[in-house]
RNA sequence: GGCCUCGUGCUGGAAUUGGUAGACAGUCUGGACUUAAAAUCCAGUGGGAUUUAUUCCCGUGGCGGUUCGAGUCCGCCCGAGGCUACCA
């Protein structure tokens, strides 16, 4: 029975050239696809561009080209380079995000997903870089500041385009559990991100008026020992109670502090009353409460948590311990017997928090809350090569999302990227309409989605990337979810996160019957390289590098090198092996065994010269060893081939590369070893068939010279029954260690053996004079004779 | 600080998931071939001891435990890497 197999590699930015990780990245994948093809699958394996993006607009300037230009160009020579590594894609599938026939039905989406609530707009403190004049995404701030300006982030407030991503917090949380073949590590990471706690909220009256200042805890067991309010300087409570000079006053101090883990605050002219105790805490504005999450609001414990501690004593605040420990141990954040609360006192941590959820419900003043740390994900971004939002404004502040007949929005040609911010911004002509529906003037949306809404569903995309619509829901259904997704680790959150949240979204607004588009990830290892570097500290290219009287040198300078450790192939640290140089001199199998050999694919690489010139030994070797004549083969010949077909299919399925490229090594050498020459037999056929995946120029080249054939058929049938091998070499044990082997054969007798061994010199020593107190045998395995 | 992953020869790594530790490769050493180098082929390459053998002992970061048996399971400790970081 045929199956599909839907086999995709992260899609590349067309930076401009493949690089190594890329060469790793498509060759684990190709030798799935081509092993899959081989068993008779429907195999789906396309590639495509995610070609919008900042780079585009930066190398536009710098190299006085344009973005799509540059974009379409450097998709061609990547696409040369592609096919020169000979990869089985479906090039047919092939497409482009900064393409009209992918964003326009992007527009599409976004359409549904502001019609189901999922997109909405909302002013929102963003990060701002003033140099670019363009909102960053909190991945690119780096320390507070631009990433590609250096300048100071600041925080400002826009009104910004959103993804309802939290509506599906729990579900993306809960939905992990089934992502059996996903590594560990990267649902960590989501869980992490996603930060579901289970606490409470809690209504605080302000003293002074009749507000309430919500908060949000995980520890309502320690009510009793809460001695101060302190709110984020965000907070809307602080704009009511102070002048906005003072404000920007207090902005300006915490943006001053030089270590942003010292805690400051500003006491406020209001107090809270303490929800159970008769008593009135003091609220403060201080720097280290988060405006991002819960309520931007906390409740001080300071007996109890390390910063309200370290906030009390800095303030002279008081310290009320209620849970059971030392003194010396202040803060004591751990589980414990609550004190000093009389409605709670001698209830351990649980049985309090429940407790006193118990006495808000009662009273009206909080109740149980989960809380998650996962924002909506904010997708406008102030920049031009990126797909337009499909909205217009109107001249009176309002706004309007196009309905789909009004597409596409095409992103104008003809812009001017040498000035500040957005260049369609300054596209008097491109943004001012007259609104079809109302025949008033209106102005495009400026803001283009972030590059990140691309990638959330191209992998639907490619089944149909010709479709007059976004996606086909019937080919959706029938061939997804991705059944083996490869790329690297550092998309673990969000482009993962964020394609998670799309096939859901999507799943609800078309009725689609997929949860998840990503059955099995695999997240493959970086690629590292040596770094070596001159003694004036400048880095040098390995391949200028020659070793000369133990010394490294400098090939045309001959400075002295000096060799840092390995790490991972960067163009600025030089440490970098060009793939198109590495195919003209070794070829593609040598390249493809060396991308999997040594390390497991999950793990590094070391790019060494060994390594690749072993490879391509390897390749020369196999290749000679079919030139040989034939000669008589013999059962055990056929068994080792059948062990050799197993163990390569397992290891390819298990992604265990490494271990194929031993199995190889393991066959050729028994074969060369007892001088074994198969030539033109069936067990070639089969050899050749399974050398496919991994070495598919040598296996095309051998199979026509022998069999005038490139295709030999599919993937051979293991013949279990010479799989199975009945000599074995039992080993023996005496008191559990091992004391020798015994050859006999599977299902032996055990009694039989027993006497066997028992005349063993080795044995006898050994058991002589003492008593035999158990034989364990473990059948087939091994036997422990256990004496006193 | 929190969470995650992982500690096996000189190096990358295997180990049927609790059953012969070090497969396979690289490196290095010696030998063959060669005018020479590369390639190729042969032998050796965890540590130690000795009577040099079809020998013995030790050995999977450390200490302890479970088990007939632990690289594998459990507890504590040490170390490395990754992610995240005032998340209330």
């Amino acid at each position: 029975m045929t199956s599909k197999k839907y086999i995709l590699e992260m899609f590349p930015y067309p930076s401009g050239n493949i690089h190594m990780g890329h060469v790793r990245n498509y060759v684990i994948g190709d030798i799935n696809a081509r092993y899959h093809k081989l068993k008779g699958d429907d195999v789906i394996h396309p590639m495509g561009w995610d070609a919008f993006g900042l780079p585009a607009e930066n190398a536009a300037i710098q190299f006085n080209t344009h973005p799509q230009d540059w974009t379409m160009k450097n998709i061609q020579n990547m696409k040369d380079q592609l096919q020169k590594l000979d990869l089985d894609l479906n090039w047919d599938r092939e497409l482009a995000t900064c393409n009209q026939d992918y964003y326009r039905y992007q527009q599409e989406l976004f359409i549904d997903f502001y019609n189901a609530d999922l997109a909405y707009k909302k002013d929102a403190l963003v990060n701002w870089d003033p140099v670019d004049q363009t909102v960053l995404a909190n991945e690119q701030v780096i320390d507070g500041k631009g990433w590609r300006t250096g300048a100071k982030v600041e925080k400002k407030n826009l009104s910004q385009w959103f993804f309802r991503i939290t509506n599906y917090a729990d579900e993306l949380l809960n939905d992990l559990d089934k992502l059996k073949l996903w590594p560990e590590k990267v649902k960590t990471m989501q869980r992490n991100w996603i930060g579901k706690s289970i606490g409470a909220e809690i209504k605080f009256k302000i003293h002074e008026n009749s507000d309430y200042l919500n908060i949000f805890t995980t520890r309502p067991d320690t009510i009793y020992g809460a001695t101060f309010i302190a709110v984020s300087i965000n907070h809307p409570i602080v704009k009511k109670s102070l002048d906005e000079k003072l404000i920007s006053k207090i902005k300006k101090e915490f943006g001053e502090i030089d270590n942003d883990k010292d805690k400051i605050g500003f006491q406020m002219p209001i107090h809270c009353d303490h929800p159970i105790i008769d008593k009135k805490i003091p609220v403060f504005i201080a720097n280290f409460v988060l405006d991002t999450y819960g309520e931007g609001a906390i409740f001080g414990c300071p007996a109890h948590d390390e910063r309200d501690y370290e906030f009390a004593k800095k303030y002279s605040l008081p310290i009320i311990k209620v849970i059971e420990c030392k003194d010396e141990s202040l803060p004591y954040n751990g589980d414990g017997v609550v004190i000093n609360s009389p409605l709670l006192d001698g209830l351990k941590k649980d049985n309090a928090i429940k407790e006193i959820i118990k006495i808000f419900k009662k009273d009206n003043i909080g109740k149980e809350k989960i809380n998650y740390k996962i924002r909506d994900w904010g997708v406008s971004r102030q920049r031009y090569w990126g797909c337009p939002i499909p909205a217009i404004y109107y001249e009176d502040g309002t706004y309007r999302v196009l309905d789909k007949e009004e597409l596409p929005v095409i992103l104008p040609y003809d812009v001017n990227l040498k000035g500040k911010g957005n260049a369609l911004l300054n596209m008097e002509d491109w943004r001012k309409i007259v609104c079809p529906k109302t025949n008033k003037v209106a102005y495009r949306e400026t803001d283009t989605l972030d590059t990140f809404v691309d990638s959330s569903w191209y992998y639907i995309r490619f089944l149909d990337n010709k479709l007059e619509k976004p996606f086909n829901a019937e080919k959706v259904n029938k061939l997804l979810p991705v059944d083996k997704y490869i790329g690297g680790i550092e998309h673990a959150i969000l482009h993962l996160l964020y394609s998670r949240f799309f096939m859901k979204a999507l799943r609800d607004i078309y009725d689609l019957k997929v949860d998840e588009p990503f059955k099995q990830l695999f997240t493959q290892g970086m690629i590292t390289h040596k770094t070596y570097r001159t003694e004036k500290n400048e880095w040098v290219m390995p391949k200028e590098v020659i070793s000369k009287d133990k010394k490294l040198l400098r090939i045309h300078t001959k400075e002295l090198i000096e060799e840092g450790p390995s790490e991972k192939m960067s163009k600025s640290k030089k440490n970098v092996i060009e793939p198109d140089e590495i195919l003209d001199s070794y070829g593609i199998d040598a390249t493809r065994i060396f991308m999997i050999s040594d390390s497991p694919p999950d793990r590094e690489l070391e790019w060494t010269d060994e390594g690749i010139q072993s490879s391509k030994n390897l390749v020369n070797r196999i290749e000679r060893y079919f030139l040989k004549e034939k000669t008589v083969i013999s059962t055990e010949t056929e068994k080792k081939v059948e062990k050799f077909i197993y163990d390569i299919e397992k290891n390819i399925l298990e992604f265990s590369l490494n271990k194929c490229v031993a199995d190889i090594y393991t066959l050729f050498n028994y074969l060369e070893k007892n001088q074994i020459y198969l030539y033109d037999s069936n067990l070639s056929k089969k050899i050749l068939i399974c050398l496919f995946p991994v070495l598919p120029r040598l296996s095309k080249k051998i199979s026509t010279s022998l069999f005038k054939s490139e295709k030999l058929g599919n993937w051979p049938e293991v013949n279990d029954e010479l799989l199975v091998e009945n000599k074995i070499n039992l080993p023996i044990q005496v008191q559990g260690k091992l004391v020798t082997t015994f050859e006999t054969v599977k299902g032996y007798e055990e009694k039989d053996v027993l006497k066997s061994i028992y005349q063993l010199d080795k044995i006898k020593n050994k058991i002589e004079n003492k008593k035999i107190l158990r034989i364990i045998n473990v059948q087939d395995k091994i036997i422990n004779i256990i004496i006193k």
